[in-house]
DNA sequence: GCCAACGTTGGC
DNA sequence: GCCAACGTTGGC
């Protein structure tokens, strides 16, 4: 059966408008691969729990930024994919749920502490750029996820560092 | 408000 | 497995 074609862009926005950031995530947990099998390529961004974290994700993501999706904790560590941002900031449900390894007890339904956002796969980079790579660069002096001892697990990438990264994986 | 203790992240 | 570098917690 067919479906008319529909335009995969989230957003009308320009580039020359758009922020640019950097999640990471655990393959273990959920890689890349896995939002590009996830329906409409689309994923909760649930589970933040860093204050700096949650206030980029509610103050600064807007609708069609692009996003580095970096593997961490594995084995290279690397950027393997570009993803945007679909539904900005709105409350996490997984805080209120006791069963959940994100619940917080402390947040009330009238005044959530966490918010996610919803992440779409744009496409996965040509090849992995691991750290080791990024470190080795210059052009990617200042970039928060090479700042010696960082954890943020969201955090903001300037364009020339994005686009320096997505040219490594060429 | 201080700060020590503790738990977590995440590269190595 | 180690441990540096953080963020959070809680006693005071």
């Amino acid at each position: 059966m067919f479906r008319a074609f529909r335009p995969r862009r989230v957003t009308t926005m320009t580039p020359a408008r758009r922020q640019y950031w950097l999640v990471k995530s655990e393959p273990t947990t959920f890689s890349f691969d896995d939002l590009l099998a996830s329906p409409d390529r689309t994923t909760t961004w649930e589970g933040v729990r860093n204050f700096q974290a949650r206030n980029f994700m509610r103050d600064g993501m807007k609708a069609g930024d692009r996003v580095l999706f970096y593997h961490s904790s594995c084995e290279p560590p690397a950027v393997v994919g570009i993803a945007e941002v679909g539904r900005e900031a709105y409350p996490d449900p997984t805080q209120f749920d006791p069963s959940s390894d994100y619940h917080d007890p402390k947040s009330r339904p009238r005044d959530p502490t966490w918010v996610m956002v919803d992440l779409r796969a744009v496409a996965a980079l040509p090849r992995p750029v691991d750290i080791t790579e990024l470190r080795a660069n210059p052009g990617l002096e200042g970039l928060e996820l090479l700042r010696r001892g960082s954890r943020l697990s969201v955090h903001p990438v300037s364009r020339e560092h994005f686009d320096a990264i997505v040219r490594m994986a060429k």
